[in-house]
DNA sequence: AATGAATGAGGATTCATTCAT
DNA sequence: TATGAATGAATCCTCATTCAT
């Protein structure tokens, strides 16, 4: 007997309330101070649902760190290389990536402690490092676009964007208890000159 | 009937020991996955040692976290912002910060800890935000000397300040499983950029 | 989905064991003389559930303490104030209480144990307090109706009851290792004579 | 080389700091409640010298419970069941004791104590029970004298000494936080009347 | 699928006692 | 004798996981 699709719509809800109050809790008190039973309150779902819904503790984190990264990927996927006027779409990129950045304050607290303590969460931080990569290539490519095309000053675009992306997670680390706002906005021009762009 | 200079210098050897085992582990396993018995057994103290040194376990990771951070003052200190050549004193220092992050790679995994989660460790994180602020602001008088001189870009300092501390954090998390090394110290150029400098 | 009947009594005797089991265990070695593990045992019941019956090892005293207490009510309400024969009411009181007080040997050494220490069991204290004040405030009643009528020497009705009380419960004391028996039944008169009965 | 006498002095002295100290500490927090340490602290002594004047922590707390026993047997030997005015004589007793049971709380928690777990203390048990066999046996006496001048009711002597003594204890836990004082002298003619005085 | 009781391994901390100085 | 560091057994409590209902 299949699934109603009512049923398995409220169940898609639950999980999702779960996968919620677990990142909220994850971030705010990390992986071992965040009981099941408190996520399993916060998503106001039994206890015992929560095994239901994720093998172990282990998977559900593993989810609320990969999951929200799906979201993201637009952000690689907008960023086009061939576009004529390089220097505007990284602009625009920069831009978008500084408000993302900003307000992904909780996830971005869980990647840290999967970059920190990358063995005890392996799966995840492969993850994690493809998602990376992929948004280093694309930078790159970027890069290379516009030195082509002279509007950039020579430089290796792979360092280049290790610096990059390097910046964005560094300042969301520094900033951490900074209100997600226009702080943020007047450092678009900052981060925009490590592409070394001629004036 | 003080303690002998001998048992004395046992005892700071022996709280070094814990220290450093505790510095170690803790940034392997993370401050929870890091049971008190691990540390006693890699410092090779007693257990019981180990709260004789250290009221507990959180008092450990503290101090764990902000002792060596004493070691780091003079990064601070030896920024001299009345340097007459702005411009190869930002690069000595810019070069020694690189280098000393590169090897700092443990440390610095304790340090994101406290960041990510400055709620459970309020003292800690206090000291570390007050390091840091002596840090920005030395490189912040660097920068406006750097302008008044004429050979930084006009920018505000109090930014770039902000950018090149993230900078080196982030690179620090992205390139974690990095071996301390070479690779690090091409990125010297590129960092440097977000100082503005005039070519 | 609530419990079903069975579970939900199956729940209530598993409590009732850890309860017996503690009040024994507490009694014959003293509250930190008993680990919970050892209780646990006794009861027949694993470690852990020790603690989803009870918050903790002193909630456990507490209700150990406190719950017996509830049956003992009765030995208050029964006592009639309004009653003719005042002596004849008198006397099965006291009887009574020697009886019960001669069978409580387990629960007064917990008892006392509050007493002794009430700044560390503040909540525990209160209630036998209160329990002890109506005893207290019955007793002095029926003493009062006794000198009204002339059957029992005039005196202040609160002393007598404090004095009373406390002969109860320094026989416990005294008695402490005397077997549950006979030896009690003929302290019956002795006691008596503290209400001052006329002769 | 024997100690001078300064040295033995002092160590009586250190020896008798430890013994108070241990004794209000014990009835304050219980024995399992106390740590050495604190013991060595209240005594302004080195934790290691409690060792050295008490074999371990039993050893003290039998001292502590034992050696002030000492001071109380002139309440025994006081007691002159010779004298010829026996109701005087009784009535003198009860008044000192009561004003001596009045001022010996923490004492008599320690005694408390012992009774209700004679069997973890079962050495200073001994000496309790051997004091208070003393006691009664000399009220007893005192009892069978006035009997036989026929001041006293007949009763078993026996008895009334166990009630009186019972009494004594009973009163000590119940008035447990009465500050000392006027309260319990109001006691005393209520107290003897369990002697069965004739009006 | 949903629930929450049952379990016991694991971990932080305390503390009596020992012992080197 | 005096001191206090060293030791590790003992204990309370937490919590992930299992499982019966």
């Amino acid at each position: 007997m299949p699934l109603s699709d009512a049923q398995t719509q409220k169940m898609q809800r639950k999980r999702r309330q779960i996968l919620i109050a677990a990142a909220t809790l994850f971030a705010e008190y990390g992986y071992e101070g965040t009981p099941v039973k408190k996520i399993a309150e916060a998503a106001d779902v039994s206890f015992g649902s929560v095994f239901t819904y994720f093998k172990n503790k282990e998977a559900l984190f593993h989810s609320a760190v990969t999951e929200p990264l799906k979201e993201f990927e637009r952000l690689v996927d907008e960023i086009d290389p061939e576009e004529d006027d390089v220097l505007a779409e990284l602009e625009t990129m920069v831009a978008k990536h500084i408000r993302v950045y900003a307000s992904m304050n909780e996830f971005l607290i869980l990647v840290t402690r999967v970059l920190t303590h990358y063995r005890k969460f392996p799966e995840t931080f492969k993850e994690l490092d493809e998602f990376q990569e992929r948004l280093r290539t694309k930078v790159m490519r970027l890069v290379e676009a516009g030195q082509e095309k002279g509007v950039l000053h020579e430089q290796d675009p792979e360092n280049v964007a290790t610096i990059y992306t390097s910046l964005l997670l560094g300042l969301r680390l520094n900033l951490i208890d900074e209100p997600d706002s226009r702080m943020w906005e007047q450092l678009v021009p900052y981060a925009l000159q490590v592409f070394g762009p001629k004036r």
